[in-house]
RNA sequence: GCGGGGGUUGCCGAGUGGUCAAAGGCGCCGGGCUUAAGAUCCGGUCACGAUGUGUUCGUGAGUUCAAAUCUCACCCCCCGCACCA
């Protein structure tokens, strides 16, 4: 047997693979498909451990799919726009281009060395200008449509990136790269209107296969509320104010309006009133703070008066306008009607300002319409003290229906639908991103970029000194005649934010490998949708909304015809790693800090696993563990150390012990064809069982169980050959047989191995292009050898327990054993009352019944009754179904323990045992029950 | 506070009403093989008077002939969102 060094083989089978160019796939209409994707990575420097995880469930899904027949859509490519080349430019120098381009070819290495099966000719780089030239043509499309429009409005900014940001993007007030406090700054941008989609985004969440967490995020990402918009007048001013409410039931509650301090009308209501220089001071404190603090010190509600009054649209009553911190500017109308008496806040807020509480809704029918409120009552209600007429009394939807008719009829709001989702603001200050194809001209105003034009490519003469805009640096970029009249212009430096870019990858690897258009329809609606997307769950939010919006604004540009870019998507696990934990402080520690106290509490550390992360110190290099045990080791420990959703925390001892098995399994195909035995009875069991296991398989890879896939393959399968061989089976055609659909098998977690098995048993071709079809049905033969080999199992299991105690009993080892099988009245008895159960019969009737049974006599009536309640009643629910089927059918126990008398000798250590199978009890065979025979040692 | 997911036998982890004292892996223990070690193979790994019985699946109650599994309440952990009107 050769010395397992996945080192040397694992590399050359690549190379087979590579130069047989197996992997690639080509669009042929009427085959089955499937495409199978993966996020594609930022190329930073290296492969980490998460992207292992994840290429290595991808690749198996994709080869299990390639072996049952799909033409499988299986691409890799590079995110490769983005802010850390950029920074690495400024930090260390150079240019972005060709750190990514450096990053691209070592971590590309690496994922080669994985030995993954890509169909590498459709690579797809953001920033390749024949990738970024389709945003640009996207972009113009957009605008022509307007879903693509520019706007002066206050916008999300980082400071230490230099960059305003998405709503998406900032996360707990901060930015969501660098975590730094981001501001609000007014500025003119380019927003795209995803708003537009809003419904239909929260809609298709129903028709695919997400994740409940990532249904539920996006849900609340998108986050519709359906209330009413409610004008209220000014009193002594022609201007009104509008509000968003979901509770339009609580209407006549209203003792005060609450508007943004931001909001356009404050400052004209408070200027030259005494309240002005307050206002101004709230004002300004919260245009200064960052988002974060400011949300931060929401808890603490500030109001400033305004002094004036707005006009109850329904009773007219005059209710005074407060200017409050909580209110945000940009959701809704920026403008709050506080209902002190139904809303938690405002309850807050008028016990603060010492302003009135009205009661307008009832919890329940009977309670007093006037009852104090002693905390504001936010649920559905009855309405009360409404004060005109038809409202009191209705409830719920009712009264929030009624309360809108009212509004409409006189002209003063309307039901309306509001969204928490804001248009995807796209322009981005820095330089590595898709340019935005605008030029400005001083006459023509903002004029696109003619098509033929493109694409804008980044220009080279920039300098990264980490001040402002690179693009601002390079004249011949900057400076350009305007496309419509020719004078002098200036091109548009905003670039894309780099999530356009992956929100069309996966449409453009259909298609990638010319450029005359981004895809071809006909190709794309191939393709498309991606069965199987599998990433992380970072990007629940951001690139998952973006992508399924884009995909809809192209579909309806009519580029093609697909709703949902992704039919099912998996969020791989994290992969930890143990780390320090202090339990008192909370806090997880560098690895540095193993074995030590506390640095803070001087508390013992304990151990607690973590997502491996540079900060901690407690990563593992893929690399290594490649070097030092191959790819295959580690893809069989990525897959069988936890199902693909949860987490797995990484162990050496795991590792390696998955490298023995895979050492073992290097062995099995030499050792497998030396066999010289003949034929014999265990030969169907051997068959029957692999049939077995290949189904196993096939179930749980349907799944995407791959644990349990890789369990049946490479680990059950090999303890069932150890069985094979106990039971005296070596019979070679068995072996072929096994090897052949053995080695399918296994070429889904371990491919490397699978080819070195199949050119062992003789074959020129690759396994990894062969297709598979499930083995036949099984035979009832076969269904019998796996049920007495199965009881033969169970008997020495049993068998072994009872010798322990029997030790005690006869004091020494036993040397032979008496068998007593169940009488054959038991096992009628068993029959009769499954098939009594089955037919849905109560088990407490079947005593009734039993009376009657044909081997029931006035004889043994009372010991059989005896037993039943005792004994078989509750054992009947005990049975398997497994079980019960092989009582019900034509097992014969004595005639399986006879057949296997030498092997259950050998095994249980006996010189001799006897089979009794009689019709009257002896001894302790009034013990044994139908499958559990009852074992006297001497 | 809201939303999502969890708490299983030393550890990891499967397990959606009887198949459950509960798969599998790791760890640990014993045995075979071996000069020996490693690997591999076989067995054990809740307790006890053991062909059985008792106790166990976060806590407490309930439904059922039967509960890790269903219901209710509570406790704890993780992950999002968060004064969203």
């Amino acid at each position: 047997m050769t010395d397992y060094v996945p080192q040397n083989t694992e590399l050359s089978w690549q190379k087979a693979w590579d130069d047989a160019g197996i992997f690639n796939v080509e669009f042929k209409e009427g085959n089955p498909k499937f495409y199978c994707l993966e996020m594609y990575p930022y190329p930073s420097g290296k492969m980490h451990m998460g992207h292992v995880r994840n290429y290595s469930i991808g690749d198996a899904v994709a080869r299990y799919k390639r072996l049952m027949g799909y033409d499988v859509l299986y691409p890799m490519g590079f995110d490769s726009f983005g802010m850390p080349a950029e920074n690495a430019a400024i930090a260390e120098g150079g240019h972005p281009h060709d750190i990514t381009e450096r990053n691209m070819a070592s971590i590309t290495e690496q994922i080669k060395r994985m030995g993954f099966s890509y169909d590498w000719r459709r690579m797809v780089k953001s920033h390749d200008p024949q990738y970024y030239r389709w945003n640009q043509w996207f972009f113009l499309k957009f605008l022509e449509s307007d879903l693509a429009y520019q706007e002066f409005a206050p916008v999300n900014w980082c400071n230490s990136c230099d960059t305003v940001l998405a709503n998406e993007q900032v996360k707990a007030g901060r930015c969501w790269r660098c975590n730094g406090p981001v501001i609000q700054k007014e500025m003119s941008q380019w927003f795209l209107n995803i708003t537009e989609y809003a419904q239909e985004l929260l809609d298709g969440l129903e028709t695919i296969d997400f994740p409940e967490n990532v249904k539920a995020l996006q849900q609340d990402w998108i986050g519709r509320s359906e209330g009413a918009e409610i004008e209220f007048g000014i009193e002594g001013h022609d201007n009104t104010i509008r509000v968003f409410t979901t509770r339009p039931d609580t209407l006549f509650g209203v003792t005060f309006l609450t508007l943004a301090p931001e909001h356009e009308l404050a400052e004209k209501l408070v200027a030259g009133t005494e309240y002005e220089s307050e206002w101004k001071s709230l004002h300004d404190e919260i245009m200064v703070m960052s988002e974060f603090d400011r949300i931060k010190n929401m808890g603490k509600k500030k109001g400033v008066p305004t002094g004036s009054f707005a006009i109850h649209p329904l009773t007219g009553e005059k209710i005074p306008i407060w200017i409050g911190n909580f209110v945000i500017a940009s959701y809704g109308t920026g403008a709050v009607m506080a209902v002190p008496g139904h809303d938690d806040r405002d309850f807050d807020f008028a016990k603060k300002y010492d302003i009135p509480i009205k009661r307008v809704l009832v919890m329940n029918e009977e309670a007093g319409s006037d009852d104090e409120l002693e905390a504001a009552e936010c649920d559905l209600g009855w309405m009360v003290n409404s004060g005109l007429e038809g409202f009191d009394g209705l409830y719920g939807d009712e009264a929030k229906t009624a309360v809108c008719q009212a509004l409409e009829q006189q002209g003063k709001g309307n039901g309306t639908v509001n969204w928490k989702i804001r248009p995807w603001l796209i322009s981005r200050q820095r330089y590595w991103g898709t340019p935005i194809p605008i030029i400005h001209c001083p006459s023509c105003g903002v004029v696109p970029v003619p098509e033929d034009q493109l694409p804008v490519e980044l220009p080279r003469d920039v300098i990264f000194d980490g001040k402002g805009n690179p693009l601002e640096t390079s004249d011949s970029f900057c400076n350009v005649d305007c496309p419509k009249c020719g004078t002098p212009a200036k091109r548009e430096t905003d670039t894309m934010d780099t999530f356009v870019d992956s929100s069309w990858y996966f449409l453009r690897y259909t298609d990638s490998m010319q450029n005359d258009v981004p895809f071809n329809p006909e190709v794309a609606n191939h393709w498309m949708n991606v069965d199987f997307y599998c990433g992380g769950i970072e990007h629940a939010q951001m690139h998952l909304i973006y992508a399924r919006f884009w995909t809809k604004a192209l579909r309806d540009i009519g580029l093609h015809n697909i709703d949902e870019p992704f039919n099912e998507l998996l969020c791989q696990g994290m992969v930890n790693k143990s780390a320090p934990w202090c339990n008192s402080c909370g806090i997880t520690l560098h690895v540095d800090y193993s074995d030590q106290d506390c640095p803070h509490c001087d508390e013992t550390l304990a151990i607690r696993s973590a997502k491996m992360s540079k900060s901690l110190g407690n990563t593992v290099s893929p690399e290594e563990m490649i070097e030092k045990y191959g790819a295959d080791t580690v893809r069989l420990f990525i897959l069988f150390a936890a199902n693909p959703t949860a987490g797995m925390d990484w162990s050496d001892a795991a590792l390696e012990a998955n490298y023995r098995q895979m050492v073992q399994l290097h062995g099995m195909p030499d050792s497998i064809l030396n066999w010289q035995g003949q034929a014999s009875d265990i030969d169907v069991w051997m068959i029957a069982r692999l049939k077995q296991r290949y189904n196993q398989w096939q179930d749980a890879m349907d799944n995407y169980d791959l644990r349990g896939a890789v369990d049946a393959s490479h680990f059950d399968l090999v303890k069932d050959l150890n069985w094979y061989r106990r039971r005296g089976g070596e019979n070679p055609e068995i072996g072929k047989e096994i090897l052949d659909v053995w080695c399918h098998m296994i070429s889904v977690a371990t491919p490397h191995l699978a080819e070195d098995w199949w050119k062992i048993m003789g074959n020129d071709d690759l396994i990894a292009g062969r297709t598979f079809t499930k083995p036949a049905d099984l035979t009832s033969d076969e269904k019998s050898a796996l049920e007495a080999e199965t009881y033969l199992r169970s008997f020495l299991e049993q068998a072994r327990k009872v010798a322990k105690v029997a030790v005690k009993h006869i004091g020494g080892q036993p040397e032979s054993a008496t068998i007593h099988t169940s009488r054959p009245w038991k096992r009628e008895l068993a029959i009769a009352a499954i098939n009594h159960v089955n037919s849905g019969g109560n088990v407490k009737a079947f005593a009734g019944i039993l009376a009657e049974l044909p081997f029931v006599n006035s004889n043994n009536k009372g010991e059989i009754m005896g037993f039943w309640g005792k004994r078989m009643l509750p054992q009947i629910f005990k049975w398997s179904d497994e079980e019960k089927t092989m009582i019900c059918g034509h097992l014969d126990e004595g005639a399986i323990l006879s057949a296997a008398s030498g092997f259950i000798c050998s095994d249980l250590g006996l010189s001799s045992i006897d089979i009794e199978s009689g019709v009257v009890d002896v001894g302790r065979s009034s013990a044994a029950i139908p499958l559990a025979p009852s074992i006297v040692y001497s």
